[in-house]
RNA sequence: GCUGGUGUAGCUCAGUGGUAGAGCACCUCCUUGGUAAGGAGGAGGUCGAGGGUUCAAUCCCCUCCACCAGCUCCA
């Protein structure tokens, strides 16, 4: 064995340096600049810290404080700190894991007494003072038995059973004074690298997920290198907030809540028009894709849904009713129904792949810890779709989905960079044959593979009936939600004993696959909402132009602009409050109206109107006829 | 459902063991003003619901409901 490594720089150039060397000698030994920014190294991937030395030659880069990666470092240590301030002010708690997250980090308890909210600066406080001390992250290693004492010892009785669970042999723990912690690391070198923490909250949670284990309580926070960073994050934080779908759904009129119908929206008018415009061009494309669209019952009898596997796989979730000594439920899903129609007559190979659409509203009894403004609710409206196929068409339907998810998704403004898409495998509580799933599975990855989509794999977390495709976008503060799905079935046709005379003259079972693109037109309209903070484009905005006489005599000239809009189709309201044109401008912008069209004497005497867009460019006067050009321009470009 | 928090006017929020207040919004009047708030006055609340303690509860206690942040789960 040599006693010398080869480090291969990002630059491609090779370092030899002795056995011992740590990444903090590399950073120095190459500049003074990098010694002073270096936070940890990567050595294949894997990452090191400063003092721990380097076992083996690879690939190696350096992490400085500006790289992405240090922060996950730092605040994995700031997790630490959390724990040793806990330990020091709640003697007696036992800990459960401490990660970094994506954008701070979280430390799970179990104390003797509850934490409150009311403890969290007292805790921030104490890790300030901690951070001071400069306490060492300092690795140390040792086999499983050594390590089981070692937790023995201290008490931390909840991680004991999890050393048998890590894979390697060596055990590392990672010392600051009089705390230590198991960890697989890695950690900044003393506690005073923490330049800012800020606790966020205290929440429930349970060991390792399991709603059945042991409860505990979950301290979440975040953590920065500099104030100044944290200040930034914390504005960063107030402003997302500002565009929560549930104020600026009020402010803008679109919806409300009421305590008469927990987890359902009300819609408002204005609300509809989103809805309205969204379906009617979800509905021209399925025009386009031959889809037919039917429409199915809400309330139907329970039979059906022990047929269709719903009563022995979601019945937790569903509404029933007993009406005239007979049972039903409220439909959670809409497929039942569909296949319903499918059977109602023979069908012949040459009427498949059929395509019906349903934006069908379903009720599913969620818990009342989950319901989130429309981004999660009990009623919700999806822009379903079941495709009945033989097994070989399956490939160029799933196709023909993904690329109907590629047109819409643009046009409605996400960028598909943006959206996470994932393949959800099959459930532990499922139905159907083995090899089916196996089929359903490679039918999905496939269809991805060839539309040139990345994914990831979520195991167990398909349907009952199938696995599915998921996409997910996100919401205003980083929580991503499952919008649009496509799922594969092989079970439903079955148990609905669906058939279809195939070339052969035999009878067939079709595949269904089901679909969502928009997902649920609460879901989609919420995120909608966030992703614009409300200033939708012109296509999409409830009010597209609010006309404002700057006198209440310009108010006759006024209304015969509005009328002539209107006719043209354009969605425009008259703003004829005693208001200043000041206030009529703010109010218009506060609403976040597209275009403000501004009437005096001027405008009056030239049959004009004055040009104002929402971002505050002014476009000067102009005939009413060549706003109308503008107005269309911009409606088909849907901007 | 679980853990913690919150619930006072349409909205944002003060407040007190002796049945409530501000700003904005609303209504009326004055003002007729040219690109993000003109002025004055008025109206508006079973203080989430039910029970208890008390001479007296919006305030203290209990139960429930809804909402918020997480956990788990999902479109």
């Amino acid at each position: 064995m040599s006693s010398l490594l080869d480090l291969v720089l990002p630059d491609g150039t090779v370092r030899k340096v002795p056995v011992g060397t740590t990444t903090g000698d590399v950073a120095k030994a190459i500049g003074p600049g990098l010694a002073k920014a270096a936070v940890a190294g990567v050595l294949d991937g894997e990452v090191y810290d400063l003092g721990r030395p380097l076992p083996h030659g690879g690939k190696f880069r350096i992490l400085r404080r500006q790289d992405a990666e240090s922060l996950e470092v730092l605040r994995h240590s700031a997790a630490h700190l959390l724990a040793m301030a806990v330990l020091d002010l709640f003697p007696g708690t036992d800990l459960g894991f401490g990660p970094a997250t994506e954008d701070g980090f979280y430390y799970d308890f179990k104390p003797p007494q509850p934490f409150q909210e009311a403890d969290l600066p007292r805790i921030e406080a104490r890790m300030r003072e901690i951070a001071a001390e400069k306490r060492p992250y300092a690795r140390t290693e040792c086999d499983k038995g050594a390590a089981k004492a070692r937790l023995k010892r201290i008490g931390y009785d909840l991680k004991l059973p999890h050393v048998d669970e890590i894979p390697e042999d060596a055990i590392s723990f990672y010392d600051s004074g009089a705390f230590t912690d198991m960890c697989e690391g890695p950690h900044v070198p003393d506690t005073s690298w923490i330049g800012a923490v800020k606790l966020l909250s205290v929440s429930g949670t349970h060991w390792r997920g399991d709603v059945n284990g042991v409860p505990m309580q979950r301290v979440r926070g975040t953590a920065f290198f500099t104030q100044e960073d944290l200040d930034a994050h914390v504005k960063r934080l107030e402003e997302a907030k500002q565009r929560d779908h549930r104020r600026i759904g009020r402010e803008m009129d679109l919806f409300s809540w009421h305590e008469e119908a927990p987890g359902a929206v009300f819609w408002h008018p204005k609300g509809m028009v989103l809805w309205n415009t969204l379906v009617e061009f979800v509905r021209g494309e399925l025009a386009r894709r031959g889809y037919g669209e039917v429409s199915t019952p809400m309330v139907l009898s329970d039979e059906l849904w022990k047929k269709s596997g719903h009563w022995d796989h979601y019945k937790d979730n569903m509404y029933f009713m007993e009406v005239d000594e007979r049972s039903y439920a409220v439909k959670p899903m809409n497929c039942p129904g569909c296949c319903l129609v499918f059977g109602t007559t023979p069908k012949s190979y040459k009427e498949l792949p059929l395509r019906l659409a349903e934006f069908g509203r379903v009720y599913r009894h969620e818990l009342s810890g989950v319901l989130h403004g429309a981004m999660r609710v009990r009623t919700f409206t999806q822009d379903d779709a079941h495709i009945f196929c033989d097994p070989d068409q399956m490939g160029a339907e799933i196709a023909d989905m993904i690329d109907l998810v590629k047109v819409v998704y643009p046009a409605i403004g996400y960028d598909m960079a943006g959206v996470k898409v994932k393949v959800a495998t099959r459930p532990a509580q499922r139905m159907g044959l083995e090899s089916n799933w196996d089929k359903a599975e490679k039918a999905l990855i496939d269809g991805l593979v060839a539309q040139g989509l990345d994914h990831e794999i979520a195991a167990g977390e398909g349907a009952f009936y199938g696995p599915k495709i998921e996409f997910h976008v996100t919401d205003c503060i980083g929580r991503t939600w499952q919008c649009g799905t496509i799922q594969v079935d092989f079970s439903m046709p079955e148990r609905f004993g669906l058939e279809y005379t195939g070339r052969d003259g035999n009878k067939h079972v079709p595949v269904m696959l089901h679909r969502a693109i928009l997902g649920s037109m609460e879901r989609q309209i919420a995120v909608l909402v966030e992703h614009h903070a409300g200033k939708f484009p012109l296509w999409l905005a409830p009010v597209q132009a609010r006309v404002l006489p700057i006198t209440e005599a310009l108010n006759d000239y006024a209304r015969g602009v509005v009328a002539k809009l209107a006719a043209a189709g354009v969605r425009v309201e008259l703003d004829a409050s005693s208001d200043k044109v000041g206030a009529k401008i703010r109010q218009a912008t506060l609403e976040r109206i597209p275009y403000m069209l501004v009437v005096g004497q001027r405008e009056a005497a030239g049959g004009q109107v004055a040009v104002r867009e929402r971002s505050g460019d002014d476009k000067g006067a102009m005939a009413v006829e060549a706003f109308l050009d503008l107005y269309r321009a911009r409606l088909a470009a849907r901007t």
